[in-house]
RNA sequence: GCAUCCGUAGCUCAGUAGGUAGAGCACUCGGCUUUUAACCGAUUGGUCCUGCGUUCGAGUCGCAGCGGAUGCACCA
C-alpha cells in the first residue's frame, strides 16, 4: 500500500476503500460463477453506425432489431436502468429495463461499477426523449474495473494527474484522444505526400558514437557487451545524407529525436522529427515543396488551410511570405546588418538595441541572436526566414551570390520554429572545415557543438549530388492543427519526473509479495 | 537553472483571526422507477504533499525539501 500523501498521483490507492469494494464485487461475481475477464466478444456495431444507421429512427418508437454492442461504462441512471456504454466511436445508451432481464443476470447487475467493460444484446428503440437506445435481453461482463473514475460532471482537470495518468485523461477527456487521432492522422498524411512522390523512408541509428547533426545535448547511455557510451540521436541528418551519398535520391525519416535540454510547452526531451532529403534540388525548391506538403497535411486533418490557434488565425494560404534575415532584421530594428562588417561592430550593435549577448563568438552568431530577440517573435504568419549566416550553419552550401551567408531557411509560425531547411552541404573540404571549427568550439567547453564525424566527412568525399533538405517538428506542427497550447498536449504519453517514493514502496510490495 | 503561483476525501473544490476537518458528486445501504447531472432518506470516507520549527494549540505562520503549472533561460 502507498503511504499517504500523494494523492494527487495515485488516485485510489491500494488500501483504499472504494477498490476495496470493487473486489468484493468481483469476489461477488466469481461466486455467481461470472468469469470477469473473458476472452472475446462478437459485436455486430459500433455505437457511431447505430446512430448513423437509426438517423430517422421516430421518437418511442421499438425495433425487433437485435445488436450486440460492447465498450466501457462511464454513466448510469436510474440504478443502471438507463446506462450510457461508449466505445471507441462514441455513446450508445442501454435501457436496461427488469422485465426484459432474467433474474440471474439482475443480481449480476448489481455488482457493476462505472468504468467496466461489459457486451450486451437488445433490441433498437428510441426513447420518449428521443435518445437511441438498446433494449438489453442478455449481457456479459467484459472486464470488471477496480479503480474508479474521476467524477464525470466535474470532470478530471488536475494537470499533473492527467499527464501521470493518461489512460484516464483519455477516458474522461475525449479531446485527448482526438488530438492523438489527428497526430496519427498527420504522420500518416506526410508519409502519404512523401510516398506518393517516390521518396523512401528508412530508418537511421537512434544509437550513436556521437551525437551530431544539431546544436544539442544528447543523452548518454551504455552497452554492457562493447562496454561503451553510446548517445541517443538529436538529428537524423547525417545518416539520412549519407543514404545520398549510397546513391538513394530521395529519403525521409520520421523518427524519434532525443534532446537533453530543457522542458518547457514547446520542448519535450524526446519529439518526433520529419527530416527529408531530395537529391538535385536547392532551397527554393525546398520552400515550395514544404508549403505543399504542409498545406496537404493541414487540409487532411483538419479540412482547411486557416487554422484557429491560441485566438489567432493563422492562414497557410500560399505562398508564405520569404524574408531574407537580414531584410527582417531592418524591418523590425530599422538597422541594416548588412552595413556593420566587423564583429566588434555587431555586438556594439546588438547592445544598442538591448538585445543580451552571452557566447556569441562571430558576427553571424551576433546576427541571429538579433533576429531570435527581435524578430521570431513577431512572425506569427507563416514566414520564411532565408540566407542565414554561415557561422551558425555548418551544414549548409555556401549562398551562390552572398559572401558569409548560406543556402538556409526556417520556417516560422505564431513565433516557432517549426521547419528547418536548406541546400546542403556537399562540397566535403568546406564540410570538413566546418566540422573542425564545431569541434575546436566542442574542445572549447561549448556542450551543443558538434563533435567531428570523420565517417560522414568521408562520405562526402565520395561524393553528394546537389540535395535539398529539411527537417520538420511534427509535435509543433501537430500543436497548430490540434490547437494545443502545450506539446504535452500531442504527445501520448509525455516525460514526467518520477515520484520516488510511492514508486519505491510499490517495489517493496512486489518484493515481499515475491 | 531563475521567478511567480499551486498541492485539503476517489473527483471538483471551500476552509474566516492559529482553536475538534467541510460541501457537492462518487461509494455503501434502503426507498422509488421510462431517465437526461433522475429523485428521496441514511451511512461512510482524510498522513490537509513531506520534514523540521514557532505556539498551550498549525490545513492556516516560518524554514527546508518533493512534485506540478506558467514565464524566462537553454533549445527545436
Amino acid at each position: 500500500m502507498f503511504a499517504g500523501g500523494y494523492s494527487v498521483t495515485s488516485l485510489e490507492s491500494e488500501g483504499g476503500r472504494l477498490r476495496a469494494e470493487r473486489l468484493r464485487k468481483l469476489e461477488d461475481l466469481k461466486g455467481l460463477g461470472v468469469k470477469p475477464y473473458p476472452y472475446r466478444f462478437e459485436r455486430t456495431h459500433k455505437a457511431e453506425a447505430l446512430h448513423k444507421l437509426y438517423e430517422g429512427l421516430a421518437p418511442e418508437t421499438e425495433t425487433q432489431d437485435v445488436v450486440r454492442v460492447c465498450g466501457k461504462v462511464l454513466n448510469e441512471r436510474n440504478s443502471w436502468m438507463f446506462v450510457d456504454l461508449y466505445d471507441e466511436s462514441g455513446k450508445i445508451q442501454l435501457f436496461c429495463h427488469k422485465e426484459s432481464l432474467s433474474q440471474e443476470k439482475l443480481d449480476m447487475r448489481k455488482l457493476f461499477d462505472k468504468g467496466d467493460y461489459i457486451g450486451v444484446t437488445g433490441t433498437v428503440r428510441r426513447t420518449k426523449a428521443g435518445e437511441l437506445s438498446i433494449r438489453v435481453t442478455d449481457f456479459e461482463l467484459l472486464c470488471k474495473s477496480l479503480q474508479p473514475l474521476p467524477d464525470s460532471w466535474e470532470g478530471f482537470t488536475d494537470v499533473e494527474a492527467r499527464y501521470r495518468h493518461r489512460y484516464v485523461d483519455m477516458v474522461m477527456n475525449p479531446s485527448v484522444r482526438d488530438t492523438l487521432r489527428k497526430r496519427s492522422m498527420a504522420v500518416r498524411a506526410i508519409r502519404q505526400f512523401l510516398d506518393d512522390r517516390d521518396f523512401l523512408e528508412i530508418e537511421t541509428p537512434t544509437l550513436q558514437v556521437e551525437a551530431g547533426g544539431a546544436d544539442a545535448r544528447p543523452f548518454v547511455t551504455h552497452h554492457n557487451t562493447l562496454d561503451i557510451d553510446l548517445y541517443l540521436r538529436i538529428a537524423t541528418e547525417l545518416h539520412l545524407k549519407r543514404l545520398i551519398v549510397g546513391g538513394f535520391e530521395r529519403v525521409y525519416e520520421i523518427g524519434r529525436i532525443f534532446r537533453n535540454e530543457g522542458i518547457s510547452t514547446r520542448h519535450n526531451p524526446e519529439f518526433t522529427m520529419l527530416e527529408m532529403y531530395c537529391a538535385y534540388g536547392d532551397y527554393n525548391d525546398l520552400m515550395d515543396f514544404a508549403e505543399e506538403m504542409v498545406v496537404d497535411c493541414a487540409m487532411k486533418v483538419c479540412g482547411t488551410n486557416s487554422l484557429e490557434y491560441q485566438g489567432q488565425t493563422l492562414s497557410l494560404a500560399r505562398p508564405w511570405r520569404r524574408v531574407r534575415m537580414n531584410d527582417a532584421i531592418k524591418e523590425v530594428t530599422g538597422v541594416d546588418v548588412e552595413s556593420v562588417k566587423t564583429f566588434d561592430e555587431m555586438k556594439k550593435v546588438a547592445t544598442t538595441l538591448g538585445v543580451h549577448l552571452e557566447k556569441e563568438e562571430s558576427r553571424g552568431e551576433v546576427i541571429n541572436t538579433i533576429f531570435e530577440s527581435k524578430v521570431e517573435s513577431t512572425l506569427i504568419q507563416p514566414t520564411f526566414i532565408i540566407d542565414y549566416p554561415v557561422e551558425i550553419s555548418p551544414l549548409t552550401k555556401a549562398h551562390r551570390t552572398n559572401p558569409g551567408e548560406v543556402e538556409r531557411f526556417e520556417l516560422f509560425v505564431f513565433g516557432r520554429e517549426l521547419a528547418n531547411g536548406y541546400s546542403e552541404l556537399s562540397d566535403p573540404l568546406d564540410q570538413r572545415a566546418r566540422l573542425e571549427d564545431q569541434a575546436r568550439k566542442k574542445a572549447a567547453g561549448n556542450e551543443e557543438a558538434m563533435p567531428l564525424d570523420l565517417d560522414f566527412i568521408l562520405a562526402m568525399e565520395y561524393g553528394m549530388p546537389p540535395t535539398m533538405g529539411i527537417g520538420i517538428g511534427i509535435d509543433r506542427l501537430v500543436m497548430f492543427l490540434t490547437n494545443s497550447a502545450s506539446i504535452r498536449d500531442v504527445i501520448a504519453f509525455p516525460t514526467m519526473k518520477p515520484i520516488a517514493e510511492p514508486a519505491k514502496q510499490l517495489k517493496d510490495t512486489v518484493a515481499e509479495k515475491v
